[in-house]
DNA sequence: CACGCTTATATTGTCAACAATTAAATTGAT
DNA sequence: ATCAATTTAATTGTTGACAATATAAGCGTG
């Protein structure tokens, strides 16, 4: 009877794929590197054995690649992979998106509101911090397919998809373009949740997904 | 200068996650049952190393899940969940479809065509075997999903989502129902494909998917 | 007979050592 | 000096043993 509720059991394994996926989004393990693994092991005090269980996690959130005999190597996006994201992105976002507007409550969408109002405040006053901005956004996204409802959704966008974006925006240090127009599109976004209009959300989100590919498409283009 | 170039070099670990993906999607490992370690890893003649991280890419395909301390078990999907992956199905087929739209060639089409004729000679043929059938479904998504173009998109429902299908299948025993409307919709998608029709084809596969999931929502609600 | 506690067993988690393969360094020849 | 071949070193793949945890069995008490 001890308040011990919230003391998930761990093991050595998950706690060090933690670590890793968070070092390998923030860019202190940089894309295309290779994922020594004594290194590694001296570092986080492990023995290989959980080691190597954690890269075969981080394999199958496809943030390191392994090639058989020769290793891991943490993975490099290029352009056309990152357009391949956001065609994905915007076809399960859109899918969220039109979920939430037939699932979200009054509360939702305030919470909503008071996240944009957040980042508003936040982009105003220190304009040159980029980190929470794009930190920010996500958020946004975040919140929206939690309320798809749909579980297998969020494990796979909020598990996975979004960090190979983090790690995309890191590799490219390219934060999220046009912060004043996509918080215009935002709220027209928690418009059509409180409304209830399936179709106009799921068209919105994917419309403004579908704003960041074109930046892509063109930066590859030109 | 040898004829090795095909031979491709390949670890323990993950040739029996090949295998033990397989005796689960076939059902030879139940669902729900629990993965055990020292008799798997007997049964393959391997040691536990290796097996566990076979088993850790396993979780990555969302084929068993681990509970720290307890083990791994394979997966059971309820129809709660199958209507989640069901929904995202829909979603990224929808987009697939729309994207071999503008690349499939006139041999692209001419394959389908000839998948297609081939299925339905076998169902014609043997009635009863139900195997091929569901398999040949499952071949018409595949090539689609391939004439994507979409490295990730592919990779994702080919190598993870088409294995939880055919596990739900196993599980319930159950083949894709109305055959005879599948192939009618199967024929207006690749003619959607013909004429380079992407919105006609995103709709009608977004459509055909979406008829499946009705059938289960039935099934729930009834 | 049921229930809780203790003991025993089995399974999971972790480690360190060895084998196999790859990458790096050295050597030697042209 | 450059390149190839050989040797050396480092890294990956695999194994078996040990520790920690959880499951099952046995025991006693009410």
């Amino acid at each position: 009877m001890e308040a011990e509720v919230l003391s998930k059991p761990s093991t050595l394994a998950d706690t060090v794929f933690d670590q890793i996926r968070t070092a390998i989004v923030k860019g202190e393990l940089a894309p295309g590197s290779k994922v020594n693994e004594p290194q590694l092991s001296r570092q986080y005090g492990i023995s290989r054995g959980p080691l190597r269980e954690a890269i075969r996690r981080l394999e199958g959130c496809k943030l390191v690649e392994i090639t058989p005999n020769v290793g891991a190597k943490v993975v490099s996006l290029n352009i056309e992979q990152a357009i391949e994201i956001y065609e994905i992105r915007e076809s399960l976002e859109g899918l969220a998106c039109r979920l939430a507007a037939s699932r979200a409550t009054a509360e939702d969408c305030l919470k909503l509101r008071q996240l944009l109002a957040n980042h508003e405040k936040q982009i105003e006053s220190e304009n040159g911090r980029l980190y929470y901005q794009k930190e920010g956004d996500l958020d946004f996204h975040y919140l929206i397919v939690q309320l798809s409802g749909n579980t297998r959704l969020f494990n796979f966008l909020c598990g996975e998809l979004y960090h190979l974006l983090r790690l995309y925006r890191v590799q490219t240090s390219s934060g999220p373009s046009r912060p004043e127009q996509a918080f215009k599109e935002h709220h027209q976004i928690v418009d059509a949740l409180e409304n209830r209009d399936e179709e106009l959300a799921e068209m919105l989100m994917k419309r403004h997904i579908a704003g960041a590919r074109k930046t892509l498409i063109n930066q590859l283009n030109q």
